[in-house]
DNA sequence: TATTAATCGAGACGGTACGTCGCGTCTTACC
DNA sequence: GGTAAGACGCGACGTACCGTCTCGATTAATA
């Protein structure tokens, strides 16, 4: 099936591919994922663009590359269970909203979940990679509350976790309001009063 | 100060107008938003290229102004009041469920959530024009509801009305899963659940 | 049969035709015809490579049509009559041996007769543009010679001239001699002295 | 002083020295000399493209030294001597004449003798090689018939030979006309004439 | 006959130029 | 003055080769 003889990955050059990601995510954040170019960034990674087509098949699967390996530092280790669910999904939404309110990390991000959109290929991997870790930790704290009882049984916590995410994602995506800690209690807030259990 | 002088709107053509909203919209279905391009469109409307960039800054601006003149005819008139909360949230949603899985109108409307990401003038056009409207008449009809007493007082329409949208929307833009009926009435539900007052 | 669409030719930027030339040729005497390019043309005469590509087909191509544009100056009037045969031939060809020996001159015209070598169709228009109007006017002269008796009847003139100019661009081209007065002389005598009626 | 280690030649593979040589002459045929490439060469030899570089500097030197290891065979004899110079010298033209004629000789000897215009280096090991001996040949001969009186003294036997070999080479390379017997034989007799010892 | 160093096939690398596409501007002729 | 048409300067595309380089794996002179 692949027509493309596939190239040697044990001979790549390391130096190279961190090269490309340093200069992909610089540039991104200096002229925007519209005017992000695969030879600008071959350019100030001192690298061929060869080098580039080599290994990625578009500028997008470069910066979810670069901005995947980045992120893949913080590895998740799960939210906190104090016992109050309110007070840890507060806290976590808010070192959310602080992440995304980084401007370091919106042009890569915004660029990806837009690229995304009319990629198909591409919106997959992003999720994969990106949100649906995310998303998990959600879903197995509110599992756990499940179990404890401080959520009704019966409930989808699935789509329990997409109504906290998603009007937050949403929100900041598309500009309609800003990421305050106000807002991020608000709608924990709202949202758990939906999950408790009815006495 | 305007150093453009002012094209003449009373002189304008509407046949070349509607050529070029046919023509983006055809194209943008059949090659997709990144492969479309001005002079494609000009060409398969049979107009200059200038006529375009006369009128239009940019191609996300004739997509916008193309896919909204099609959707206007749909004159938005408020969500259906039948004293049945639950099932007016469901109707709607569903019928707009429908309406997110024809492919006419996705390629459009995918494009013009993507370009938003990444333009910020745009993606304010985009949400006053298209999302603010359909988003209104949900923050109407739970304020009507509020005022009936099937909503707690207190509570955060805005807020509510994202929760509702928010995962439906954030579904079919990420792709991570279908919009389907029971989709649609699980999370009526459960977002009803949090919103209904207490005993 | 053209399934390229012909540019319109009445609204061809002269400027550009010009400093296309001047590039090709200045370039072609700089950096050789190797290592000329269309790019570095296009940079040098401040166009764009469409501009090349649009009017030409191959750098060889846009060096002939340089070279000719800059060769055709000199209307080709006829050898001179003086009545002395082998003095008329020895002074135009000692004058060819001064243009031949011009650096200026030598890049381009080496440079094609080279690319013609490769290219028939190039060669055919390079002998018919440059060597056969030069050819031409030996053929008339040897003709009126022949017709005033100081040259043999029955001799094939065109062979004749061939056995004067090609030994002259041979030398030239390959390298194998000099074109000195001298030589020219030992030429323009020796193939005389075929000639020549018996008596 | 030799900064390049030389290469150690009595290591060196002959079976790839072959392989190259025969790749380079069906390429050049095949595709012509613009398009032959060294990587071309490598892959249809099977051979790195180290193993070129380390032993040719340059394309047109790999091919000239396949085209002379192939032509070397004919070990040059010197021309015939019958008596009759006419004879002895249509007879050896005729035969070159074939040999020009022939497709497979064909595009490596143009594309070396073009490669050589631009390329005095090249031009000097090109004629040294290949046109030089085939020269010499001619030279003895004609001396020959000079020493018995066939040919005037005092005759630049040198240049009778480029009277003789001129147009008929630049005939050929630059396609102005057919190699034909009648042309050899018309040359021939031409050039003959003028070398005659006068009554 | 085993050692060992250079050559070999392979192909990744930093580059340059290719020929094409589309941008946004400008010019021309028409209506 | 708006329009269809399209040439222009420009910049990026994705590809092809350049000549250099680094890898094991032969392989042929020497120990």
């Amino acid at each position: 099936m692949a027509n493309k003889a596939a190239p040697d990955a044990s001979r790549r050059s390391e130096r190279s591919r961190r090269a490309i990601f340093d200069a992909a995510l610089s540039l991104v954040g200096e002229v925007g994922y519209d005017k992000l170019t695969i030879e600008g960034i071959a350019s100030r990674a001192g690298v061929g663009k060869q080098t580039i087509y080599r290994w990625w098949p578009s500028k997008a699967a470069v910066l979810l590359d670069a901005f995947t390996a980045g992120v893949d530092e913080y590895s998740t280790q799960g939210l906190p269970d104090t016992g109050d669910l309110a007070a840890d999904l507060k806290s976590v939404l808010r070192a959310t909203a602080d992440e995304f309110n980084d401007p370091v990390f919106q042009a890569p991000y915004r660029a990806l979940a837009a690229a995304g959109a009319n990629d198909e290929e591409l919106s997959r991997t992003f999720v994969a990679r990106l949100m649906e870790p995310g998303t998990l930790v959600y879903v197995e704290r509110l599992r756990a509350a499940q179990e404890a009882g401080e959520v009704a049984a019966g409930i989808d916590v699935r789509v329990a976790v997409e109504m906290l995410l998603s009007p937050f994602s949403q929100r900041w995506l598309m500009r309609t309001g800003e990421l305050t800690y106000d807002y991020v209690d608000t709608l924990v807030d709202l949202v758990l009063r939906g999950l408790r259990p009815r006495d």
